[in-house]
RNA sequence: GGUGGGGUUCCCGAGUGGCUAAAGGGAGCAGACUGUAAAUCUGCCGGCAACGCCUUCGGAGGUUCGAAUCCUCCCCCCACCA
């Protein structure tokens, strides 16, 4: 099957340019396509999956991904569809990032052999002689056309405006995209629906200065059913980074997906197969729970590993009760499904958040909300009292009814002071005695 | 360079001397209802070992018993003009 089918039923392709000929590039043999990467922070978070997963599903159908870390753009930033300048980021700090995001497409990418690579495009932006770049690459591009960009618009009509330098991206986006056909036959290019206006500026560049003919792909912008742009929490951006947000907690973003969003985010962040997951389209309400599971055993399998994965499932378990999850529902993932054993006599080790107390910091007596802000389940002292104080803090499963509760000793069961901060936050504190 | 308008708590946005930790909305948090879902309703929503104290309204000074509000200087943004 050609991938712009499977990449089209699963739901990633918003617009195409000519789709006839780019079926053909990518109807036999094995075609080269990019994304590029900004290293504005040093992990991708969920967000850049749905370009991650495409690179994937483009080197499972025999292509050959390149991923462009924005080395040199990332020096100048995007301006397109935001509304605010982006904050410049040093060389120093664009090396180190690029780092992290290598590592993190390796999980999901397999670059040896020369299966896939990356590329970064500060070896040939940095180089640039502007009089040479305007003579050569400058004057095939209209400030008309531009300024007439959707992508501009938005800064073009703001209080803020739109700087030279920024305005100036485009132009260095669409070289990429000129460099890497001529030196890679790389000929298409992907990127969010915010990327359209680059792409195709580029599309034309290549036409214009290499005579061939070269094609862009724009994803849809994922937003959750409620309409909030996906995988934005409170706490920020769902990392990739296990360091940044833990298996754990990864798991626990994909269980707690809206139920009209299921389907559609194992379309995009799984490789289940889909006819069955149209199967489970059928399913709503509690059953669907099981189907959340799947989705987020997946999910992190594919971010962190396996034995991530079952870790993060069976403290899920754990602490949320447990489910067994039918054979029917489906059957291809190869998540544990039966009545699993608990996570001491399967010998799992439980990922759940804690940290370790010294029997002695316990003997003496701390309170309550003190000790909820030092876990950190609470910014600051205030919001752990107001927490007690509207019942939302719990220890040991019961609710802590006084403001002034003191933990001693006598709530150690088997070694652990369990607290929970509304019924979803949980954090085990772990004594030595 | 000139003239005019602005910078308020996470965001938007009221507030022109005490009643203002600062209206309203959004986001967020908690409770109830549930299915670790959504919607809805209710409460909370600067900090502090806490019925009191401390810090906040671009920055630094000043006037005053008392300042986000008045004065001075500085920084930044925007519009129009040059």
């Amino acid at each position: 099957m050609n991938v712009i089918k499977v990449l089209q039923e699963r739901g990633f392709i918003e617009n195409m340019t000519h789709e006839k000929e780019l079926y053909a590039y990518l109807d036999n043999g094995s075609a080269s396509c990019y994304i590029g990467f900004d290293p504005t922070a040093s992990s991708l978070h969920v967000g850049s999956l749905v370009p991650i997963m495409s690179l994937a599903h483009m080197q499972h159908n025999s292509h050959h991904p390149i991923a462009l870390v924005g080395g040199g753009t990332g020096l100048i930033g995007d301006p397109s569809g935001k509304t605010e300048m982006r904050k410049l980021i040093t060389k120093e700090d664009v090396e180190f990032n690029k780092i992290g995001i290598k590592k993190q497409l390796s999980n999901f990418i397999n670059f040896s052999d020369g299966r896939a690579e990356l590329v970064d495009n500060a070896d040939w932006l940095t180089g640039l002689g502007y009089i040479d770049f305007l003579r050569d690459i400058g004057r095939f591009f209209s400030v008309n056309r531009m300024v007439k960009a959707e992508s501009y618009k938005l800064r073009l009509e703001s209080d803020e405006g739109l700087s030279f330098i920024e305005f100036n991206y485009m132009l260095l986006q669409a070289y990429d995209f000129m460099k890497l056909a001529d030196s890679h036959g790389c000929l298409l290019q992907m990127g969010g629906s915010d990327q359209w206006g680059n792409i195709v500026a580029g599309v034309d560049l290549v036409r214009r200065k290499l005579q061939k003919t070269a094609f862009g792909i724009t994803f849809p912008l994922i937003t959750t059913s409620s309409g909030a742009k996906m995988g934005k929490t409170a706490n920020g951006a769902v990392w990739l980074d296990p360091e940044k947000t833990s298996p754990y907690d990864y798991y626990q973003f994909w269980v707690n997906t809206d139920d009209n969003d299921v389907a559609r985010f194992l379309a995009l962040f799984t490789f289940l197969p889909m006819d069955e997951i149209r199967e489970v389209e059928k399913l709503d309400g509690a059953d669907l729970n099981s189907v959340k599971s799947i989705l987020a055993y997946e999910a992190t399998k594919l971010c962190h590993g396996i034995s991530e994965a079952q870790k993060a499932k069976l403290s899920a378990s754990a602490n949320f009760g447990e489910r067994v999850i039918p054979d029917s529902i489906l059957p291809s993932s190869d998540v544990t499904r039966e009545k699993s054993k608990d996570l001491v006599e399967a010998g799992i080790e439980d990922t759940t958040p804690q940290s370790f107390y010294d029997v002695s910091m316990i003997e003496s007596g701390i309170p309550a909300f003190k000790l909820y802000y030092e876990v950190g389940l609470v910014q600051s002292g205030s919001a752990a009292r107001r927490l007690i104080q509207q019942g939302g803090a719990y220890l040991n499963g019961n609710r802590i009814e006084s403001i002034d509760y003191i933990v001693g000793v006598s709530d150690i069961e088997h070694d652990e002071i369990l607290l929970k901060a509304g019924k979803k936050k949980i954090h085990k504190i772990k004594i030595k005695m």
